[in-house]
RNA sequence: GGGCGGAUGGCGAAACUGGCAGACGCGCUGGACUCAAAAUCCAGUGAUGGCAACAUCGUGAGGGUUCGACCCCCUCUCCGCCCACCA
């Protein structure tokens, strides 16, 4: 009897023993195979180890735990995060250098995450604000300064001007400043860049070779966001369109044939080049728009002032120059919010006097400068295809410019489609959409040999205008006469169908025309016409209801209602000169290479990846290493003076008000010498963002204390890549991109052994306070793990935390569950008690294991004994693929039924008793050692052998059928397992639950499941 | 607006490939032990009807496919997260 179940003293004592005899040290010299499990190392907060940070690592130790059952030399390491925004924030309020502030939170966190029972390999505990840890970070920095992909550029940042400090993206909130509240401006500064778009195509395309949640590769592409397109030039001229009228509305174009602008060019230069991924709607561009950021409108904009400068030449050509000025001035008052407030109306100015020439047709269309187009993406001017985009069609209708359809809806007669070995006919065609004002109702024909409704349809023959030919065929087929023409409803869509009466495949070309009733004056139909159909008044409701034989259909009615936008899918060409008649993808390709080969255009990729700002105006990070030099510019440090420290600082932590960093205020370490010739330098006084520490500490682990090197390269090479890392779904799209763009960086310069620094990613949910809201200090919301452990212990609160619901979904924290989770150790402790020495037969025989003392042998016990090995070994397979599969709760749920079933039969063999404490050890790993020691063992159950299922227990002679009347549960009968489908069917209509429901009737029809069930259907 | 995910008892949730819906845990009800309470143990617990055996209904709403649907398809509602004029 080994007394009560005391969390408080196993759980210290059991840490301590660990922590003694280093059982959870990763050896680098180990003749075992590596695995690496990896969770994000916390930034140490001042509101110390939240709940949830238990959660995500709970499941990374289960693993590792279970991995170093398996006979891995398990590295699961754990380090500190620790420069950030509110320690200094913490240290900019209390005057505490922020280097104490981290020191009592890492004690802090690591006195909780110890008492977790966590089995973390803490010798190689690493901090990212170590000057030996962040020598490395500015070293990594300099060999990208070296090879260009570190680099200083004008960058527009969000500006507080309340708290007069630059903020990162991330410390804007919906436009605001997350400090102050007060609205962010965009204001150009300065600023350091890594140029990660340079790795754009590898981060994207690597993808498919790591093994990451699938949601995780698609958050990543989608933040990468590969777009393959073309771009355009499009030559400027001065003049309005000298030989023709402006561009031209649909239906009255003429044939357009190149233009020759030579004379009218300035320079080479003298263009806007356009990017675009539609280069099939090319001929349906009807005007240009440039950014407010564009070069044309705008040379630059400094932060001293309010002045935007443009070249005279320019202005000069801009004939309401004032008007465009006034529109850019007001764009950049405009904040973010501001911008999206206004519901995205469009707005924009033209350039009077300047009109761009379309390359593939030689067209002049006219120039905008409008905002909805975007300074930093693709080229920063677009062609504007009205038609075919949901954007340039809302600035169209706004302003009023033409919309011109020159994709056509490709649709399939669902109903009718082509069949193979027909000829196929293509033809115009027309829909007469005839309406009757008095009652709103329509025209259609009602066919007599078929069974179809139609409008009135017909083709256009040559030479014919589709208002002419719409016309002539009502009167052909209808009589009707007076007709008022009221619109064309867009363009043409293409239908490919069977037509039966001539028995030819047929591809249309179809326009709607919508006319008006005059009069009743009908002529008679000529006898060969009305034998065809008959006519037919439809109300829009029963056009609707009724299955009209019009497979554009659905296009007219929303015509008709005004709700017609933008046509943005693919389809067919038309009115595009030679290009008319290829679908889209046809035509992007032939267009683009017509355009490449004329020097008009080229096929690129662009990414929405943007580089990455790497300036932070704080105090609180590693200090960028360079100098700026008068006479040699700006200068790396050589290596050897690394790391470069942060200098004591006497007046405070906050930034400057020009917003430079606080480091600018400390003239003894800003003025220093120049490397290169000795004379006076500044030194940079911006320092990293904060993930620059994180975004190679998985490196840095492997090697924690090396000091002339990052890590040894034979160290790299046996624990890289990274096996499993577990993370927030939060960090998808920056830490993770932005730490596989180093990886790579260090794997191009011979440093990282491999491409890819992670084989698998997974994520967790995230923990939400009562209610499902995020916890945060100030709702008070917040629970403290250390209440929880000294409650019920760590054991518990593992346990529980995996227990309560899916691992990858959220879940708002209750404490109803953590009793049941105590409750169910309380009754594992309970169960050495009924522990006897005999062991199952089977267990002997199938695994060899010595019998002990059998003296007290009864078949009943043994009979018992043998049930709980069955399940126990059930038990073994179902926690161990739940693991793997981190359906961590089920896994728990598993072992609950097992116990509950020990106790039922009273009794489980002191063998059967040790494996199900191995399974249980990553979850509870005290409780499961202290039993383990308990039953008389030696070595912690931490390092024993994981468990293999004895198939012999897994299989059974007999199955469960289940029997169904008409797919409802009726009955279930056991039967050998090997029983035949006769045998099954026999069985089941012989049973007395069944025949009621048969009612002496013969069943229609049986199916058999073979080994599940029997479903009779009467 | 787009992407991803979710909705099942009083509550957290199971149901793995379309085959017994609600495992496991909490809570609740009744009982045992106790002078009493706590703890523990035993039994019950989706809804409705019935003394009961049992029957009917039931996985956000509505349709569909199927012998059979929480699961697949279509339409819709609500909730969460991420992105948000990316040409």
């Amino acid at each position: 009897m080994q007394g009560r179940y005391d969390p408080k003293t196993i759980e210290g004592k059991w840490q301590a023993k660990w922590e003694e005899q280093g059982v959870f040290s990763a050896h680098d010299d180990s003749e075992k195979p590596k695995y690496y499990c990896l969770i994000e190392f916390p930034y140490p907060s001042g509101q110390g180890l939240h709940i949830g940070h238990i959660r995500s690592n709970t499941a990374m130790d289960i693993v590792a735990r279970k991995r170093r059952m398996e006979g891995f030399d398990v590295l699961y390491p754990i380090g500190w995060d620790a420069f950030g925004l509110p320690t200094e924030n913490y240290a900019i309020k209390t005057g505490i250098h922020p280097r104490e502030v981290t020191r009592q939170n890492t004690d802090n966190f690591r006195r909780q995450l110890k008492g977790i029972g966590f089995s973390f390999d803490w010798s190689r505990e690493i901090n990212t604000t170590d000057p030996a840890y962040f020598k490395w970070t500015q070293w990594i920095f300099l060999q990208m300064l070296k090879k260009g992909l570190a680099y200083k550029a004008k960058m527009m940042i969000n500006w507080c001007p309340s708290c007069k400090i630059g903020l990162a993206n991330e410390e804007v909130v919906d436009g605001k400043c997350e400090r102050c509240g007060n609205e962010t401006e965009k204001r150009e500064k300065e600023q350091w860049m890594l140029a990660i778009t340079k790795y754009a195509d590898r981060l994207h395309d690597d993808l498919d070779t790591v093994d990451y949640l699938e949601k995780i590769k698609i958050q990543q592409r989608n933040w990468i966001g590969r777009s393959e397109g073309t771009t355009v030039k499009f030559p400027i001229s001065n003049f309005q369109s000298p030989n023709k009228s402006e561009i031209t509305n649909p239906g009255s174009q003429s044939p357009n044939e190149p233009q020759n602008t030579d004379s009218k060019r300035q320079t080479e230069e003298d263009f806007i080049e356009v990017f675009t991924t539609r280069a099939d709607t090319l001929y349906g561009c009807t005007y240009v728009v440039v950014a407010p950021e564009h070069p044309l409108v705008r040379e630059q904009l400094t932060d001293s002032s309010e002045q935007i400068t443009v070249s005279k030449e320019q202005k000069a050509r801009i004939k309401n120059w004032e008007e465009v000025a006034a529109y850019l001035k007001e764009t950049k008052k405009k904040t973010e919010m501001d911008r999206t407030a206004e519901g995205r109306e469009k707005t924009g100015v033209r350039l009077d006097g300047l009109m761009a020439i379309n390359p593939i047709n030689g067209e002049a269309v006219p120039v905008f400068v409008a905002d909805y187009v975007l300074g930093d993406y693709g080229t920063g001017a677009v062609m504007a295809v009205p038609a075919h985009d949901e954007r340039d069609y809302a600035f169209a209708k706004k302003y009023d410019l033409p919309v011109r359809m020159v994709v056509m809806p490709h649709l399939t007669d669902k109903k009718n489609p082509p069949r193979e070995g027909k000829k196929t006919v293509e033809r115009d065609t027309i829909h007469a959409l005839v309406r009757n004002p008095k009652d709103g109702k329509f025209l259609c024909l009602e066919w007599k040999n078929h069974p179809w409704t139609t409008f009135i349809v017909g083709g256009v023959e040559n030479g014919e205008d589709v208002v002419g030919a719409a016309m002539r065929e009502v009167f052909e087929e209808t009589g009707y006469s007076n007709l008022k023409y009221i619109e064309t409803l867009g363009g043409k869509v293409q239908s490919e169908y069977f037509a039966a009466h001539k028995d030819e495949n047929r591809i249309a070309n179809t326009s709607a025309l919508l006319f008006e009733l005059e009069d009743d004056t009908r002529e008679r139909v000529v006898e060969e016409e009305a034998a065809k159909h008959s006519i037919l008044w439809l109300s829009l409701d029963e056009i609707r209801n009724r299955e009209m034989t019009c497979a554009e259909l659905d296009f007219w009615l929303a015509r008709l209602d005004g709700k017609d936008g933008a046509f943005v899918d693919d389809g067919t060409l038309t009115d595009s000169g030679e290009f008319s008649g290829l679908s889209s993808s046809q035509a992007r390709e032939k267009i683009s290479t017509k355009l490449e080969a004329d020097g008009n255009g080229k096929k690129v990729v662009k990414y929405k990846l943007r580089d990455w700002v790497f300036s932070r105006q704080r105090y609180w990070g590693e200090p960028i290493p360079v100098v700026h030099c008068e006479q040699c510019g700006i200068v790396a440090l050589p290596e050897s003076e690394l790391p470069l420290e942060l200098p004591e600082i006497d007046g405070g932590y906050s930034p400057t008000d020009t917003g430079e960093s606080p480091l600018a205020k400390i003239g003894s370490w800003v003025n220093t010498t120049c490397p290169t010739c000795g004379g006076p330098a500044k030194r940079e006084t911006d320092t990293m963002p904060n993930w620059a520490g994180s975004s190679w500490y998985f490196l840095r682990y492997i090697d924690p204390k090396n000091g002339s090197a990052l890590a040894d390269p034979e160290k790299l090479k046996r624990y890289m890549p990274v096996d499993w890392y577990n993370g927030g779904m939060e960090h998808t799209t920056l830490h993770l991109l932005y730490s596989r763009f180093w990886n790579k960086f260090l794997f191009d310069i011979g440093v990282a052994p491999t491409s890819e620094p992670y084989q698998k990613r997974t994520s967790h949910g995230l923990i939400l306070a009562e209610g499902g809201v995020k916890m945060s200090k100030s709702k008070g919301n917040v629970i403290n793990p250390d209440d929880i452990v000294s409650d019920f212990g760590a054991d518990t609160l593992r346990i529980y935390e995996m227990f309560m619901g899916p691992f990858d979904q959220p879940i708002a924290w209750g404490q109803n569950g953590l009793v049941g989770s105590r409750r169910f150790l309380e009754r594992v402790w309970k169960l050495q008690e009924k522990l006897t020495t005999h062991n199952s037969q089977l267990t002997t025989e199938e695994s060899g294991l010595t019998t002990e003392n059998s003296q007290l042998t009864t078949g009943e016990q043994e009979q018992k004994v043998k049930t709980i090995d069955s399940l126990l070994h059930k038990t073994i397979v179902k926690v161990s693929e739940d693991i793997e599969a981190m359906r961590f709760n089920t896994a728990v749920s598993s072992m609950m039924i097992l116990v509950n079933a020990i106790e039922r039969e009273g009794t489980i063999s002191k063998h059967s008793f040790g494996l199900f404490l191995r399974i249980l050890s990553p979850f509870a790993p005290h409780i499961a050692e202290e039993l383990w020691e308990n039953i008389g063992n030696t070595g912690s159950v931490s390092l024993a052998a994981w468990p293999e299922a004895d198939l012999a227990y897994l299989v059974s002679d007999t199955v469960k059928i289940v029997v169904q009347v008409n797919g409802k549960m009726r009955d279930s009968f056991e039967i050998p397992a090997d029983a035949s489908e006769d045998d099954l069917k026999t069985h089941a209509l012989d049973s007395d639950k069944v025949k009621p429901y048969l009612d002496g009737k013969e069943p229609k029809r049986i199916i058999v499941v073979p080994g599940k069930l029997v479903n009779i259907v009467v």
